[in-house]
DNA sequence: CGCCATGATTGAATCGTTTCGGTTTAATTG
DNA sequence: CAATTAAACCGAAACGATTCAATCATGGCG
């Protein structure tokens, strides 16, 4: 059943290396015995083994892509790019998820160890950088996803986080907003850091207040939570932009059951631009991240670095975010 | 750089197959030479190369999941509970997604048997028959997720949906509720048409009215389309059942936009029950679908399956899905 | 017609493991 | 103390592909 290129080579009168010269350079064999290659490898129904190949060849053709979280769209988004790309390029791509689990993750390195993987994609977290060394230590080649390479030895897909804050606020102010809650992530994520760098500098520049909450994780729920306490504080904000937008729906919510009104009473902001903002009850207005294209192109930098080796020119790539400006936000009235 | 099992040899001065017994049957070699080989593996960093390891021993540890739309919260869902159940297992999970596109479909399904999977976790759709048929042919273990095997030869772990569809106009029915739209999917899906079976099954029982929609992809965008056509439909419905929770998003937020007021105006069921409708603006009375626990489960069938060869009997398992209720619903004011 | 260059084909060696029959060592027994 | 047995260990062969030096055909050219 399992049938192997010598089978395929005796059916077809010639030898083994001829029908691996078939399968990797056809250019090198002769049309006649190409036809024949063709029938006998079709008759047996044969497919060449992946890891016979790997281990010969000395390269696997298998990409890692390790995510902190499958669940959150952003993600899922990467991971298709990805895994387009790979595909497209006949690579195969072995996703994994840590659900920021440092345990699961190390496990994770560990199979993509073993596997051998020829590059590894990876949104590092805090502390997820030990076991990225020790792929350094074997010559892995590795990308960051969503986080900028300080080494220039290093490929980086990122987006400009600063900008992103930034430009939130900025447009905040110009809708007349002058008292905004921002929902943050904690500061050890170096996105929400740089988010929030963002948004205090703008607040700076337009003059404008900023009220800092802070939420644990992400969430949606913890949105939900937080928004109590924006609620219930005395300053007369009035704009609320939140670090992602699982956070942002969540404060949505809690707005609506509390019987505020969107826009009017709030403007509300939110971070990624997920499928589901759009169709919010109140669709959000968001800072968009293109998701996909970060994991495509991400897949196709590790591509590129694999096969052309040393002559690869290591870059780190940052996107700006945009503004997509949807029913959650409208002008401030007097 | 990449150490094989003779350098750990010689550095610990035993032969290669003390070294491979030490790594799968460690009860069969000396405490002494234990120590030996693991501070060997230690200073060489060694860790066995996986593909060496299947050519050799013929069996791959490698199982395959191919969903039709990973951006669908619910399977993603059975992608972490299948991967974490295999990772638990020691095996690899390869996550392949086709975009409900046979092309990629039939390109994946290749991949998967270049890989030699050692079993596939699949959830077919109306067309991916003759792919799965190949893997029959190639004797390599199968199981069906969400969708039933008819063959009593294969594995397969799905809901009942006409127990789902069912209960939902059942739940209306007690509300009060006589006249109920249900959105749908496409009947060629075999879940939408159990679906249907159920709920019209129920509306004979109840004595309730059903009126008809379809949509032809269950996404949040046709939800919304297909609203205008049941607000403009001269009946007067006051609940809407939809097919699943995406959908019922895209309702949600078309009623929401012309002012109809839920759960009041209408009564609004989804199915699926996936983390955002939970959260949704109104959250969500929905079908749930224990997403994870099927893909985990049918996880450890086909691991089951792979270790216990022919003495293993195949199940099909059906789980009861599960009314949860939310804001979205209530009874019916006269 | 012989010589060469070129292109096509061959097949043995090899990748890093597992497997398994054979050998060594140590302990037990009569 | 020789014989027996069991536990550890050894190491060559094999898995299915790729590689590459060597060989074979073919045709062009002087």
């Amino acid at each position: 059943m399992a049938n192997s290129i010598r089978d395929v080579a005796s059916r077809a009168q010639v030898a083994v290396g001829t029908v691996s010269n078939f399968l990797n350079r056809p250019d090198r064999v002769a049309e006649a015995t190409r036809k024949k290659i063709e029938s006998a490898i079709a008759e047996l129904n044969f497919v060449p083994n992946a890891s016979a190949r790997h281990l010969r060849s000395g390269s696997s053709r298998t990409i890692g892509l390790l995510v902190p979280d499958i669940t959150n769209p952003f993600f899922t988004e990467v991971a298709r790019g990805a895994g387009d790309t790979a595909s497209e390029n006949d690579y195969t791509l072995l996703l994994c998820n840590s659900d920021e689990d440092p345990k699961k993750e190390e496990r994770h390195l560990k199979v993509l160890i073993e596997q051998r993987i020829c590059g590894l994609l990876i949104t590092p977290s805090f502390e997820g950088l030990a076991g990225v060394a020790e792929l350094n230590r074997r010559n892995i080649p590795t990308t960051f996803i969503d986080r900028k390479a300080e080494s220039l030895e290093q490929s980086s897909v990122s987006m400009d986080d600063f900008y992103g804050g930034k430009s939130a606020v900025k447009y905040l102010a110009s809708l007349g907003h002058t008292s905004i809650a921002w929902v943050n992530g904690p500061l050890s994520i170096a996105q929400c850091a740089s988010r929030e760098d963002g948004v205090m500098d703008s607040a700076k520049e337009q003059n404008v207040k900023i009220n800092k909450f802070q939420v644990n994780q992400m969430r949606s729920q913890n949105g939900y939570e937080v928004a109590k306490n924006i609620l219930e504080s005395s300053s007369q904000v009035t704009a609320i932009f939140c670090a992602n937008d699982l956070v942002a729906l969540g404060v949505l919510r809690a707005l609506l059951e509390n019987g505020k009104k969107i826009p009017t009473d709030y403007a509300l902001i939110g971070y990624d631009d997920i499928g589901f903002s759009a169709s919010a009850s109140i669709p959000l207005t968001s800072i968009a991240q293109p998701a996909y294209k970060l994991g495509a192109l991400a897949a196709q930098m590790i591509i590129n670095e694999v096969e052309n080796g040393k002559k690869f020119k290591h870059e780190q790539i940052v996107f700006k975010p945009e503004l997509v400006i949807r029913a959650s936000t409208q002008a401030l009235r007097k």
